[in-house]
DNA sequence: AGTCTAGTTGACCGGTCGGTAAACTGGAAG
DNA sequence: CTTCCAGTTTACCGACCGGTCAACTAGACT
């Protein structure tokens, strides 16, 4: 009841394998052997859990996207603050995520729906969607933290927070692109207070720039 | 045995085919042999002229990008009108070009640098570089037409170009994603005007939302 | 006991991939 | 004529891919 545990073995673990590995490195480059073999489960398990491997990656995502909101989205942006420390408190989680990967692994790996889509986008329809419906959902979290923003004042009371939550979304995807044209998190944050120009809250001064605030951008 | 030279060049036709493939589809999804029947030469001539496939797409990247400063970069970010109507025409051309390709071919391919980076930055360092270095070029127009809006005094005098045109590329790529998730050229259009408020043109009224301007000629 | 069944295993398949090798072609030069 | 050589052609390779299959195992239910 509180737990399926009399199951868990394979099933989980290739799911944990391929997250591992596709994150990292792309759908098409990891193979469902290197997935079985990272999994200690044989190929014909793979196939008892998932009907293929387009099916297992769906799974994954599925998965992903659970700790996705669980550790990054819901923390930062119903975290405390005003929107503009949101906004920065979201950008450090991604900077911190895309970091340790980096660290740990040698690859900024960039945004995994944003890969996908990229990877799979034109030919693989059932993936599309999965990636669309999961960015959906992430341009839902921006736009309730846009609109708690507009509720308390913080944003002018005439803002569309639907359409200010795909463009958030759609520069940080394009931030994701240019860290991983680079190879460098620092990227991210050298691009994320972009975001403040973007959504309106750079300050009460001017349109263009935000002034250099302290030593928020310094990494260890 | 008179129509063999026909063709001026087996190289080029390797290059165009390249391109049209690679482009509507992705490097992984388009294989040498499909390459080469599109071309009209056999797989043998391929490595005459080129040491590996990777090396066929660097050749064919270089020559893309010749094309798209000619026919997109330079028409619109050098042509009349002040930045705002720069970056309009600009949008409109990268919308016209991608909606060209989904009307023939069914697919919307986004930006085939971000493509190529997304496919093969995490384990390719060539094709990243090159990736990077044609990336750069097209920043180098962004900035360029912002230093230009500077002297005119469209920007504030303390306009950073350089920072300024890395936030265009980023939002612009970004787009191109969503658009690439949405399989819908209207989502270039839809998200367009975001670049008015992140370069800061949009308008002196507000900075969050630009006025609703009808009829968006079809200019390209 | 016997049966049922979810799960596991390892051998195997057909196809595709990027890339190779060697023979061949035709025109230019000595 | 012979030599030379950029370019072409054809047949082929080994590796790898996603996926299949029938046999097997161990626990649960009757």
């Amino acid at each position: 009841m509180d737990t399926q545990k009399n199951q868990p073995d394979s099933r989980t673990a290739l799911l944990q394998a391929a997250r591992d590995l596709i994150f990292t490195r792309s759908f098409e480059h990891v193979g469902t052997a290197e997935i079985c073999e990272r999994a200690g489960v044989r190929k014909g398990s793979l196939y008892h859990f998932f009907s293929s491997k387009e099916d297992l990656v769906l799974a994954m995502l599925d998965a992903l996207m659970d700790d996705f909101e669980r550790a990054v989205l819901v923390p930062s942006l119903e975290g405390p603050g005003c929107i503009r420390e949101r906004i920065d408190a979201f950008v450090q989680a991604i900077h911190g995520f895309e970091a340790a990967v980096h660290r740990e692994s040698g690859y900024l790996p960039g945004c995994p729906f944003g890969n996908l889509i990229v990877e799979a986008g034109t030919y693989s329809p059932g993936l599309r969607q999965a990636v669309k419906r999961h960015l959906d959902r992430v341009a839902g979290h921006f736009q309730r933290c846009l609109q708690e923003g507009i509720d308390r004042g913080e944003l002018p009371a005439h803002t569309d927070a639907l359409a200010l939550a795909e463009r958030w979304l759609a520069l940080m995807e394009g931030i994701l692109v240019m860290a991983k044209v680079d190879q460098d998190p620092a990227t991210i944050l050298r691009l994320g207070p972009a975001l403040h120009v973007l959504i309106g809250v750079s300050g009460p001064h001017t349109t263009s720039e935000d002034p250099p605030e302290g030593a928020a951008g310094g990494n260890a």
